[in-house]
DNA sequence: CAGTGGTCTAGACCACAGC
DNA sequence: CTGTGGTCTAGACCACTGC
């Protein structure tokens, strides 16, 4: 039982498809006819099935087959933390400032709540072998009795903060992602002085119920980030 | 069978990790304990256990039990083509040259060939209502007898070029995203008269086994492209 | 109606962990 | 050795599809 039954159905018909042989909308097999081809039972076909589903080679239609599946060629899986990317990792942070504020609008629309509703933000500077590389603001919800503890803050990420208070599972996040001219706040703390952009990153932090719990805003200097992503 | 039990199986394990009653780390219940619990077939368990580990919230270790995962806080998925993102559909594009090449040493690199391999380079203007908001790039691997119809070649996204010659399927895609001051060419395309950077997304297509086979370069104005990406 | 996929059972043997 | 997860079987009933 070194290589499971199952791998290699999937393995056949993976190679139907990858070759062309299978087109996307083509039915597969029905799975009794597959339990004949290769002398096995459906469970034992299904469970090959379900990985070539999960793979996005096929679905399947309840009471008509299976059916190879038209490849999603815009999807693509990127990992993204402040601290890490993958032409520089931040090795200092400086705390700059940690207010207690209120929201202006578009702040309180991004995370949903009054802007009589009080709002901790953060800021700091990521620093790479000395040089200051992005300039950073977090703001969270405050809630009453919350640890606004410097150490805690200084080197945390994003998801560290709000894992302190939330089960980390319990958190959905988005990202947006565009190009700037810095502000000459963000270009005095980044030692910019000709014309180089930054790009930033928004994170904003949603509870399961899609509650807003945090928005983190990175400019990072356009020389030194570049964010990587793959397809699958 | 309105709702199927490997269901309940998942929501009860699920909501024992989201509410922090189970930590990363902590053993599920054994399999042939769950049986008992819920009164089940193995494999209805197994069903289950199968559809936490597939979203990431537990993983097996064969003969020692099923644990809770940390989740993953920093993968992020991302939806991106060229013509189409968030704040703005390409409506209109226009074909600014096609040529047979030799590869500079970098492109070379990029596409893992000689320097005397022939490679087919296409540039493009993408524009949303009437305004230039894109200047792209393609580099393509020349193969004898390959169609360079300006029909085909005109809007096609980068996927539908190679499509045209490799099951969809065959391909795997990585994506580099960074900011930059556009370069003189750049801003007369995409006419830009002051300080405004652009986002770069360099796309590259690769075979299944790992041979590079198109580049693509797309320089969008930094005001008119936001990229989105959401954790699972 | 026959055929399809979706769910589920009650067994079985295996390789592996840990004592 | 016992207990664990990984694989597999040979049935079963269901809801759905399409004729």
């Amino acid at each position: 039982m070194v290589v499971p039954i199952y791998t290699q159905i999937v393995e056949t018909i993976r190679k139907k498809i990858d070759s062309g042989e299978l087109k996307p909308g083509d039915a597969i097999d029905s799975e009794n006819t597959l339990c004949k081809e290769f002398g096995v039972s459906r469970m034992t076909v299904r469970k090959g099935l379900a990985i070539l589903a999960q793979e996005g080679y096929i679905y399947s239609i309840p009471g008509k087959g299976n059916f190879v599946k038209k490849p999603d060629l815009t999807k693509y899986t990127l990992y993204y933390d402040e601290m890490t990317n993958s032409i520089n990792i931040v090795d200092k942070t400086r705390l700059l400032e940690v207010n207690i504020i209120m929201p202006d609008e578009k702040l309180a629309d991004d995370l949903q709540i009054s802007r009589r509703k009080n709002v901790i933000s953060i800021k700091r500077l990521f620093y790479t072998d000395g040089d200051p590389v992005a300039f950073d603001i977090k703001y969270l919800l405050y809630y009453r009795g919350m640890p606004i503890v410097e150490k805690e803050i200084k080197e945390a990420t994003f998801s560290e903060m709000i894992a302190k208070t939330t089960a980390a599972f319990a958190i959905k996040k988005e990202l947006m992602i565009y190009a700037e001219v810095p502000s000459e706040e963000i270009k005095y703390y980044l030692n910019i002085y000709n014309e180089l952009p930054v790009l930033v990153v928004e994170q904003k932090l949603l509870s399961k119920e899609n509650k807003p719990m945090g928005l983190g805003i990175t400019y990072y200097r356009g020389d030194y980030i570049k964010l990587y992503g793959t397809s699958q």
